[in-house]
DNA sequence: ATGCCTTCGTGCATAATTTCACAAGGTCTC
DNA sequence: GAGACCTTGTGAAATTATGCACGAAGGCAT
């Protein structure tokens, strides 16, 4: 077994490098040439020491004393993330959200193009939306060959969402981004990330619950004098 | 200190019983009475022993030798989740996204109707989206206290994203869904949860460029025979 | 009733992640 | 060029999460 694979980066630090990337790009726009793990830790919201190891995935690339150069560690975490190249997306469904995000002009610039959207329903295959016409999906296949896709996003209704994630594998994609709310089958050598806005919404309102009852149980600790177990 | 607070359950099982519940809700819709860990795990792309002490969290309500009940496990984890209850949710920022959010009716059935709209453009102020007239965000705090809001989800440009977190918080709201690309800064008695896709292409490029460097690798290794360290 | 069969609940080992703490290695000033 | 002063990079500890393995507990057939 050689070893000449790149050294993992974990799960979770995997995760912040886009945040932490965010971040810098910002830095960048109001010309910071610099900065430290602390700074950018206090921006992130996170640890410093979490910080610096994530960094140091990447390689030893800060000075000590001084920090990190904005520009360089710019093109460390594209390097890293596979962000020197573009990744044309393709998405299935024409319906609002995929129109919405074949409009919405904020991938592209980011080095994700949306170079196609699909649809199964004669009566939306030729309507144009943003710059692109809709496909038929029958034709998703050569699509994908021809465009160079290299990720699906999944914006079907979730009783087909299974279906049309199998025609985005069996074109050949293996990344896909999901906003239908159904956990999909696929394999595991496919990279599937959900977008499940109803699930975000019960995570928030577990954490609110939390909240609400332990105010309630302070005023009720108020109030009984001295209850004590 | 009194023990009276619900025992908390681990963070990382809190953002898998949403996706429980899905599937139980949909085991539900086809007449599915009962459930072992086993079949849930299956269908969650989990592991069945993580399933099992992941339900454990909300009480001992398995029957060893036959598994769960559907419609008893869909109440418990509503409960934990806080489910039973509604939770009115504001949307700040009335632009694509905003609007996309504000006319998707699959938030009320699922318990978290969008009672208003707000933005601070006055072309845009009056409009109607849905069945919501988009409202002065200046009017945010009233809203928040008649409509009794709970959860804002910013959906405002990134520039001003910060500022309309700040008017949610002066106004009382506790959670918060941040769809703009940029890290919040927030109390820490405050939840957000951030819906970034930017991040999550990023991140799927990553896995992808492993898997894509992972095969020239291995023909690197076919091409030359017997190359080892 | 007895015994077999199934599946839960959970103690425990392992793995992953986070955080601490500090030596190492730089810059900057005088 | 010596010393003060920073901030990185990283072992090691602490915390959190995962997965195994098996006893416990119930149903069901005979
Ligand atoms: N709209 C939102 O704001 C929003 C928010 C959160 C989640 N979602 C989820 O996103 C998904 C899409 O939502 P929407 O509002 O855009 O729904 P929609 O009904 O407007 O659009 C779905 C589109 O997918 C097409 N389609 C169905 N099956 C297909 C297939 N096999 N191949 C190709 N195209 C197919 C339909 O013809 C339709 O045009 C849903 O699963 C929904 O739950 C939407
Ligand atoms: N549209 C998409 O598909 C999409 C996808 C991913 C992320 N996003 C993100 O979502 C956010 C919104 O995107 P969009 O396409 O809807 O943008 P948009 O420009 O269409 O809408 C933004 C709206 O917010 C309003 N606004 C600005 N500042 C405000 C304030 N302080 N208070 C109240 N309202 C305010 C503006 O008047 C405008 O109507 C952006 O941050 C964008 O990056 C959008």
């Amino acid at each position: 077994m050689t070893q000449l694979q790149r050294r993992r980066i974990p799960d979770a630090a995997v995760t912040r490098l886009p945040v932490y990337l965010q971040i810098l790009n910002n830095l960048h726009a109001t010309n910071v040439l610099r900065f430290s793990s602390d700074e950018l830790a206090a921006l992130a919201g996170v640890n410093a020491a979490k910080v610096r190891k994530d960094l140091s995935y990447l390689g030893s690339y800060g000075t000590r004393g001084v920090g990190y150069e904005v520009t360089y560690l710019i093109h460390q975490i594209k390097r890293e993330l596979g962000l020197l190249r573009e990744w044309n997306v393709v998405v299935v469904g024409a319906g609002n959200l995929g129109c919405a995000l074949a409009k919405f002009g904020g991938f592209a610039p980011r080095g994700f193009p949306v170079v196609g959207i699909v649809d199964n329903d004669p009566k939306k295959i030729g309507q144009t939306t943003g710059s692109l016409t809709v496909g038929d999906v029958r034709n998703l296949a050569k699509m994908v060959r021809d465009l160079k896709v290299a990720i699906g996003a999944i914006t079907t209704s979730t009783a087909t969402a299974q279906s049309a994630v199998d025609a985005l594998i069996d074109a050949g994609v293996t990344s896909i981004l999901n906003f239908a709310p159904i956990v999909l089958a696929t394999p595991s050598s496919v990279s599937v990330r959900n977008v499940d806005l109803g699930v975000e919404l019960q995570i928030l309102s577990y954490y609110e619950q939390m909240r609400t009852e332990q105010t309630e149980v302070a005023k009720i600790q108020t109030k009984s004098s001295t209850v004590s177990v």
